[in-house]
DNA sequence: TTGGATT
């Protein structure tokens, strides 16, 4: 038997499920019919209605733009009390735009000392799929000058630039479309493809977070600064750093680098380059062999007083027993880079005594962090090194950073000087590259001027290394 | 050549 819905398409199952527009929005079986809606059909909040209007009396109103999906007056859970909104689905996305674009703000209900609201309900996905963050803007671009960029790829909802306490652009902003091709296309033509004055890179331009990502992110952020970060990373880390930028060939010889180190598994560095610490305070280089003939090998770790103190800092409270007769004077991690502690050539040198000292000590105790790994059977995944400030003096600006060096060889290079909170350094995002320069934050301004003063002008390469205090944010700023 | 950021 054929039937003829309101839609009047005939079909002979007796179902129907298109409007005119080829929309399903119904599906007729019999005499009834079962509201359908369009699968992008958007709910919408209504808001700024009288509370004594019911659904009944609301549907009238709302009935002219469209067959009505659902209707439904928000009432407070335990006292049934109406709250004066409702929401609102059309069976067609259609009506729902009509009756957006008629009603949002444009009449005012009787009783009501607002305009009616009619929008996308928040359950709507928040509209994140239509926005957007912008990254890398200069610092005194306005939401204005962030409109100007975007306008011509859609109608702008919503557009906020983020800003700290003190006003002061954080260089980067948030652009609402009304729809994700807007958005989308946005994207397509502008990130990555302008750099703006003040920024350090070019523009990027990308869907913001949805809520997941962002619960995901916070969780991360809490996580970092609760510390949860395995203790193995850090004493794995401050192993590595020592057998990383401190392992003395005792010849003087180069040594093959290989990449292995207990913290961070195969590391993605293969570096040639050669350290050397200047003498900073004579301003002279002391000589190579000089150093090296200083440096004796087979001396014992446990003989050098001077590796307790960074040692201690980064968690090594004791070194472990002496043992078994292994060998002393082979680094077991050799990796290219040659530090020549040369404050002084004297075998007093704390510097060059700690740089002996933890040679040997990576080299004479290869299993001691076999034990503590064990201690720590179920470490929590390690958690990315996020961006954190130290306190005031706690951080450093290092330039001159060869090229290979990530955050994680920046990070073991500084562990021996006390527990670095951040390691940064800053990449090229067009291209990856290590722009060579980055930060480095202690805990405390003490760790921080031990890392000045042993680590500003070593040398690696042809480069030196430039580590100083960060500029605090509000210098050279503009007032 | 001074922190790559968030709703």
């Amino acid at each position: 038997m054929a039937t003829v819905t309101a839609n009047g398409v005939q079909q002979e199952n007796g179902f129907s499920t298109t409007n005119s527009a080829g929309r399903m929005n119904g599906l007729t079986i019999g005499q009834n019919t079962i509201p359908m809606k369009d699968h992008d059909a958007i709910k919408l909040f209504i808001g700024q209605i009288p509370r004594n209007l019911e659904e009944k009396d609301l549907k009238p109103l709302f009935e002219e733009f469209g067959k009505i999906y659902e209707l439904t007056v928000l009432k407070d859970r335990f006292t049934g009390m109406h709250k004066g909104c409702a929401f609102l689905t059309y069976c067609a996305r259609e009506s729902a735009l009509k009756a957006q674009s008629a009603l949002h703000e444009q009449k005012t209900l009787p009783g009501m000392n607002r305009p009616i609201q009619v929008k996308p309900a928040d359950s709507e996905g928040r509209g994140e799929d239509r926005k957007l963050f912008v990254g890398m803007l200069g610092k005194q671009q306005s939401e204005d000058d962030v409109r100007r960029l975007f306008e011509s790829f859609g109608q702008i909802e919503e557009c906020t630039v983020l800003r700290g306490p003190d006003g002061a652009s954080k260089g980067c902003a948030f652009v609402k479309f009304s729809s994700h091709g807007e958005a989308q296309a946005a994207i397509n033509s502008l990130h990555g493809g302008q750099t703006m004055p003040g920024a350090s890179s070019s523009l990027v331009v990308k869907f913001a977070d949805t809520d997941k990502e962002r619960t995901l992110r916070r969780m991360h952020q809490m996580a970092g600064q609760l510390g949860i970060f395995s203790p193995m990373t850090i004493q794995f880390g401050a192993y590595g750093a020592y057998s990383h930028a401190v392992s003395l060939s005792p010849a003087g010889e180069e040594t093959t680098f290989t990449t292995q180190t207990p913290a961070f598994g195969c590391t993605s560095s293969s570096m040639s380059a050669e350290f050397q610490k200047a003498d900073s305070v004579q301003g002279q280089e002391v000589g190579r062999s000089k150093r090296c003939t200083s440096t004796p090998p087979g001396i014992s770790a446990a003989a050098v007083p001077s590796i307790a103190a960074p040692i201690g800092v980064n968690g090594f409270s004791a070194l472990p027993p002496q043992s078994n007769g292994q060998p002393t004077s082979e680094p077991i991690y050799t990796n290219g880079i040659h530090p020549y502690p040369a404050q002084s050539p004297t075998v007093t040198d704390p510097l060059q005594q700690a740089y002996a000292g933890v040679q040997h000590y990576a080299a004479a105790y290869p299993a001691a962090y076999a034990p503590i790994s064990q201690a720590f059977p179920q470490q929590p995944t390690i958690i990315p090194q996020q961006q954190r400030e130290g306190p005031e003096g706690c951080n450093l600006f290092i330039y001159h950073l060869p090229q290979e060096f990530g955050d994680a060889e920046l990070m073991q290079m500084f562990l021996p000087f006390g527990n670095v909170i951040s390691a940064k350094v800053f990449v090229d995002r067009a291209t990856n590259q290590s722009k060579c320069f980055g930060f480095v934050s202690f805990d405390n301004p003490s760790s921080a001027q031990a890392a000045i003063q042993a680590m500003n002008g070593f040398q690696i390469g042809m480069k030196r290394l430039k580590v100083q205090l960060k500029r605090p944010k509000d210098a050279n700023r503009p007032y």
